[in-house]
RNA sequence: GGUGAGGUGGCUGAGUGGUCGAAAGCAGCGCUUUGCUAAAGCGCCGUACCCCAAAAGGGUACCGAGGGUUCGAAUCCCUCCCUCACCGCCA
């Protein structure tokens, strides 16, 4: 959520800063600002007669205790009740159109952003590694999946409709093995916390971290609770302080969290369907930071490192690329997007995105902090997988096989999978 | 799911219709006294929003949330949320 007050002082900035990311948001601003005005004039003239009705009312307090007659007062006040009555619904009315707009707009992207209008202008940062060259036609991992056991898309159908995995066997135990060493690898190294949270999350907190109101559509939700299936760990980690006033030296926070998401996917039927690269139900491993706002883009750098460091250790190429701001997410200020090589797909496959949200969504879910002079602040959030599994255990079992058919692991899981290779008798 | 008790400022806790944004204590900040520490004394010490070009200053709201009664609500009524205790059910 935007700050009213840039928004107020500086409206030709902000329309500016949002019409780089395309689409016609920066319209929404004129209506914005109109609405602000109309809420402030309500509120002032409420004040005023809250402030008549509070006077008068104890002056009558005072005649009555002396037993001298009030009713014309009384008359007057109940006059003045009225019209704050009139005068509150206005308000409100306005208040909520203010706040329900507010909610719909995005963030601004960060000065540097790489100005673009989609996927195509994302500048790659950097990459690492290699591509694995093979002697053979290497197998994409939906092929190579079904013919070790390692996931039966099959069955996972008949249980739960298109766009759901089940793994089985080795495929279980891979994908359990990549869970603990990236879990491990974040607490044990990069100092985060671990957090196991609900995957059910309230109303509130979705609308903190900004999957609501606009992508509604995009969740699950149980319509009697009023709950959500959370889409990734982001949502609970990140309004685990909600509604806080942290202490500034307990910052930075850093999470790691590793849950089941839950995603629609509506509106992408037939892309990327084929395998385990787009599900309605997948695992991940994400990294949530918060910060203080002087050092949240030094913060932003080493969590993306962090992530990386997932891919480095398992030896798998990958590159880094930055997101314009036509591609940038609502609520980000400035994203990496960390793509891991698919020998099967022969691209590119997503496997992080790291966001700095600045105090978005820290304003939304009134996350603050006490700063030196004791004065409370919104905090920065951040965010990145750490990462996403399904895409990762494509990516390693592609990348791993062997002319005859077996899957060579990298070294580092040797202690989580108990085994160099996954064979096809195993 | 049932019954009961509760939700007041950073914390503890008083307040059952009017002058209560809220006693008192603790914690915190500043000053005085002091060789230093300790102790004591005095003062300050919530948040949000609005008015004002800004500062100074002024105002309004907020006692879990929302509605209602009333001239006036922390206080009375209703609904919901949450916490605690016990009972039931269940992995």
């Amino acid at each position: 959520m935007l700050d009213i007050r840039l928004v107020r002082d500086q409206p030709d900035f902000v329309k500016a800063r949002i019409a780089t990311r395309g689409g016609d948001d920066a319209r929404k601003i004129d209506e914005l600002l109109a609405i602000d005005a109309e809420r402030r004039k309500a509120e002032t003239q409420l004040q005023q007669l809250n402030g008549e009705r509070k006077r008068l009312s104890k002056e009558i307090g005072g005649r009555r205790s002396r037993g001298e007659s009030s009713d014309e007062l009384e008359a007057r006040v109940r006059a003045i009740g009225d019209e704050i009555g009139r005068l509150g619904d206005e308000a409100t009315a306005s208040e909520t159109r203010q706040r329900d707009l507010l909610l719909r707009i995005p963030n601004l992207p960060h000065a540097d952003a790489p100005m673009g209008k989609d996927a195509s202008d994302n500048p790659v940062v950097r990459s690492w590694g290699e591509k694995p060259h093979f002697d053979f036609p290497p197998l994409d991992h939906a092929a190579l999946g079904s013919k070790l056991k390692l996931f039966d898309l099959e069955r996972a159908a008949k249980l739960s409709g298109s766009g759901f995995i089940c793994f089985t066997g080795a495929g279980a135990k891979l994908e359990r093995a990549l869970i603990y060493f990236m879990l491990d690898l974040h607490t044990r190294e990069h100092g985060y916390t671990e957090i196991s949270p609900p995957f059910l999350v309230r109303r509130d907190c979705m609308i903190g971290t900004t999957q609501l109101p606009k992508f509604e559509p995009d969740m699950y939700g149980l319509e009697e609770n009023q709950m959500f299936l959370a889409p990734t760990a982001e949502v609970p980690v990140t309004n685990f302080h909600r509604e806080e006033i942290l202490a500034a030296p307990d910052l930075p926070k850093k999470f790691v969290a590793y849950t089941p998401c839950f995603r629609r996917e509506a509106g992408s039927a037939g892309r990327e369907t084929r395998g385990i690269i787009r599900v309605h139900q997948f695992d991940k491993v994400e990294l949530v930071k918060i910060t203080r706002p002087e050092n949240s883009y030094e913060e932003h750098e080493s969590l993306t490192a962090n992530a990386e460091r997932v891919l480095q250790l398992l030896g798998l190429h990958y590159r880094v690329i930055e997101l314009c701001t036509g591609d940038l997410g609502f609520g980000s200020a400035k994203t990496y997007d960390i793509e891991v090589w698919s020998p099967g797909q022969n691209a590119y496959l997503e496997v992080s995105s790291c966001s700095n949200f600045e105090d978005f969504q820290a304003r939304r879910m009134e996350l603050r902090f006490k700063d030196a002079d004791g004065k409370n602040r919104f905090c920065h959030t951040l965010n990145g997988s750490g990462l996403a599994l399904p895409r990762l255990f494509a990516a390693v079992i592609e990348c791993g096989q062997q002319r005859d058919g077996s899957v060579r692991l990298p070294e580092i899981l040797l202690p989580y999978f108990g085994a160099a290779e996954i064979r096809r008798d195993a």
